[in-house]
RNA sequence: GGCCCCGUAGUUCAACGGAUAGAACGAGCGUUUCCUAAACGCUAAAUCCCAGUUCGAUUCUGGGCGGGGCUACCA
């Protein structure tokens, strides 16, 4: 049996209770929660029932409470409080869900059918202009631990980024290293690639505003100096030259951009992330443009007296957005189009899930709204997720002046707070050197990715880089110090047989196998919210439970054996979900800290 | 100006319209001859303001106040 059938049950009991004794039939309902502080499992609300028959919350519950318990095998016994009908489930039931979960090696994951649902997820997304920051962070983490909640939710997931390799930020970093660089590389320079590149982009920043500032000095307006810049209208002649497949720009474009794909790749490779395909926008720079002709064709779009060709939105309530500029060049909107027409062809998906920062809600809502129109009928399935920024507690992050907190920086920096607090505790004696290494990695990155993850998407977050990220509370260490003495249980104990029914369960008991039994709805509405935080709270959850049982009851010197090993098998689940939850976030789960 | 998000302990985060608003960090106190004390327990501490709807509002509606974002023929 499981969760979802118990309480399917239960409601089922109960409105034929409320039939049984006033003749009523209730709209449908969900039970809740019991809190902690009253004893029981689900809860149903009375008000609503006793004001509709005309009577006391009190009395209703009472009543329905007393003919639950002659007539619902489920129920062992119920208290009234105000207007809350607690029910206790019958201790079978507690011996069913635990075996149905102890037997059941996939718990809490559907299979994936060859079928199934394809579903498409875009995330990273960077410019190959500077390294990674805490705002990709956001992004990857999330997009990352979606995929594998679409994943653990029976759909086939393809991941895939789109790189922004191109344009006129591209080639500012590409002039300022040719005339700043002297021949450097990551070889020369030991400058991790994308750091490298990062550089000369900066640089070029510099350059710019100090012709900028003298040729103001000089005389001209900020408008004016600002457009004239020689190193601008060099930058914006290399753009041209690039777009015209000039050889050698495109040797020093395809060299550098290689430089920063090293870079990203290290760093993807630190977080355990990865791609089934990468789009790069000097590929698909293009698309879109053809779409959009037969658009104007449909009347999806009109074409302006200047050339121009726009989209009105007004009656959707939004504004008129343009699609081709006067000289028939493209927009970001268009490439957009464009992209998502070619995935289509490539996947043939059912659904696609953009994993783009909020403050680009607008551009999506065009973007879908476009496609829609169009008549392609997976317009009716793209997701958003728009995620809130990761501001400073200053504000938000600005490369321009030096805030921006650099992934890479990160998260060296949770690996040596790993070290150090280990080390402290003096827990790891005995353990081969690489092991040790690889433990603070799992250790310093799951403090991380938890405390990233663990807000929900939506939601702006601040992150304060003077006070670093903890190991104790409520943290990704804490689930995976559950983890690890689950683990040191299991390689102690003894599994001998027993019967589940023949053992007499403590309170704590039925209420982590409640905890368990939650899981697979908890994924469920983790992968149909796209919202990992649930999952996130979940082990915290079960943790706090399983902490409460291990600090009271006696696993391994349990009074026989039997209840032992049982009680092992119990641990063994938990473990188990911490681990599959830690690996839906992303984290992983040591064996030993 | 228009449109869209968001205001919860000192701080960082929770709470399908439900019970006495939960955690964690920080502060204070306590638990180890016992399975890993990165743990467990106790104490103090919060819904921006004003109305409305409701048996019941942190949650929904309206109006303030405060913060952020978008509002380019940029990407």
């Amino acid at each position: 049996m499981t969760l979802t059938a118990v309480e399917k049950s239960l409601s089922e009991a109960l409105s034929q209770s409320l039939n049984r004794v006033y003749g009523f039939s209730p709209a449908p309902f969900a039970l809740q929660e019991t809190r902690r502080e009253f004893s029981g499992t689900f809860t149903a609300v009375v008000f609503g029932w006793a004001k509709d028959l005309r009577l006391s919350p009190e009395v209703v519950g009472q009543a329905i409470g007393e003919d639950l318990v002659k007539t619902c095998t489920l129920v062992s016994g119920f208290s009234v409080v105000k207007g809350f009908l607690n029910m206790e489930l019958n201790a079978p039931v507690w011996h069913s869900l635990f075996l149905t979960i102890r037997d059941d090696s996939a718990f809490g994951c559907k299979p994936i059918s060859k079928e199934a649902p394809i579903a498409l997820v875009e995330y990273a997304s960077p410019n190959t202009n500077k390294p990674l920051h805490l705002g990709h962070l956001r992004n990857i983490l999330l997009g990352h631990s979606v995929a594998k909640l679409l994943a653990a939710d029976g759909q086939r997931v393809k991941r895939v980024q789109i790189i922004n390799d191109r344009g006129i930020h591209i080639c500012k970093s590409m002039l300022a290293w040719q005339k700043f660089g002297e021949g450097e590389t990551p070889q020369s320079s030991g400058l991790k690639g994308d750091h490298l590149v990062g550089k000369y982009y900066v640089a070029f920043d510099a350059a710019y505003k100090a012709e900028v500032a003298q040729r103001m000095a000089q005389g001209s307006s900020e408008e004016e100096a600002k457009k004239s810049a020689p190193l601008l209208v060099e930058a914006q002649d290399m753009l041209r030259a690039w777009e015209n497949n000039d050889p050698a720009v495109r040797h020093l474009w395809s060299t550098m951009n290689g430089w920063v794909y090293e870079g990203f790749n290290a760093t993807y490779d630190r977080l355990g992330v990865s791609f089934d395909q990468n789009y790069y926008e000097s590929d698909t720079y293009l698309l879109g443009k053809s779409d959009i002709e037969r658009g104007l064709a449909n009347g999806v779009f009109y074409r302006r007296e200047d050339g121009s060709v726009w989209i009105d939105l007004t009656s959707d309530g939004l504004d008129e957005k343009v699609v081709l500029r006067k000289d028939g060049t493209s927009v970001y909107m268009t490439q957009d189009v464009g992209t998502a027409i070619q995935r289509s062809k490539d996947y043939n998906m059912d659904s696609m899930t953009y994993v783009v920062g909020n403050e680009q809600d607008y551009h999506f809502k065009v973007l879908f709204l476009i496609l829609k129109k169009l008549g392609y009928d997976w317009a009716d399935r793209l997701f958003h997720l728009s995620y809130g920024m990761v501001d400073l507690p200053t504000g938000r992050m600005k490369s321009r002046e030096g805030t921006v907190v650099d992934a890479d920086d990160l998260l060296d920096e949770m690996e040596q707070t790993a070290e150090a607090l280990s080390e402290e505790l003096g827990k790891l004696e005995g353990m081969p050197t690489q092991e040790k290494k690889d433990l603070y990695r799992t250790l310093g990155y799951g403090a991380l990715k938890y405390y990233i993850l663990k807000v929900e998407p939506t939601k702006r977050m601040v992150f304060n880089p003077e006070e670093s990220i903890d190991f104790n509370g409520h943290t990704g260490p804490f689930i995976q110090y559950a983890h690890a003495r689950i683990q040191s249980l299991l390689r102690k104990g003894q599994r001998v047989e027993y019967d589940v029914h023949s053992i007499s369960w403590d309170a704590r008991e039925e209420e982590l196998v409640y905890q368990i039994a939650k899981f697979p709805s908890v994924v469920s509405a983790a992968a149909n919210s796209h919202n990992p935080s649930l999952v996130a709270q979940y082990v915290y959850d079960l943790v706090k439970v399983f902490n409460g049982y291990y600090q009271n009851i006696s696993i391994l010197n349990a009074e026989t054996p039997q209840i032992a090993a049982f009680r092992l098998d119990l641990s063994a689940t938990v473990a188990y979900l911490l681990h599959k939850g830690l690996d839906l976030l992303g984290i992983e789960a040591p064996q030993r800290m």
